[in-house]
DNA sequence: CTGTGACTCTTAGTCCGTA
DNA sequence: CTACGGACTAAGAGTCACA
């Protein structure tokens, strides 16, 4: 994938997508473990999502968006920013 | 992950992103060694993606949203058919 | 120009447990 | 309630060759 190293992912656009997903799961006041169990995925890896340590699948982010009761691109930063954050690296 | 079997991917959510990508990048007129070369991945893994074969991660996502000049949401459908969608399955 | 099979390697994703 | 680690399985990421 994003020949990454094993240990430790701070990929920024992962990171920006992690800190979109928990403010809005905290906007709703619940808790991880409640929210990971009504998108239908893993609280362990629901927690690292928003820690930014997975690049959630296409099928997760609209579990999470549906769970979140918004549109996927929500969970995304916009398309310029997306530019700098896809190049601000790898 | 979506607990399904393991041949021939058929997820209708799957396939609902595969056909707007495509749609989108046929709009620009453009192939899709050309596009997958522009987006900086790889032309047959590309095109399993245009398939519904694979579920794109999230950075994944972005490279094509940015690379066909649209918002990542442009890429899903609307949250309501997305329900149906996440539903109409496993 | 695109679809696929085959293959390798890495990561997504589950499950358990502990601080 | 959240972070994180280990162990494990399934699937994504990435590349080639060929129809």
């Amino acid at each position: 994938m994003q020949k990454r190293k094993t240990l430790e992912n701070r990929d920024p656009l992962l990171q920006a997508v992690a800190t979109r997903i928990r403010a809005l799961r905290e906007g709703k006041g619940i808790a991880q473990e409640v929210f990971a169990y009504e998108a239908g995925i893993d609280r362990s890896y629901y927690g690292g999502i928003e820690r930014g340590k997975y690049s959630p699948t296409a099928i997760n982010l609209a579990k999470i968006a549906v769970a979140l009761d918004v549109e996927v691109g929500e969970l995304f930063p916009g398309r310029e920013e997306l530019v700098v954050l896809l190049t601000s690296h790898n």
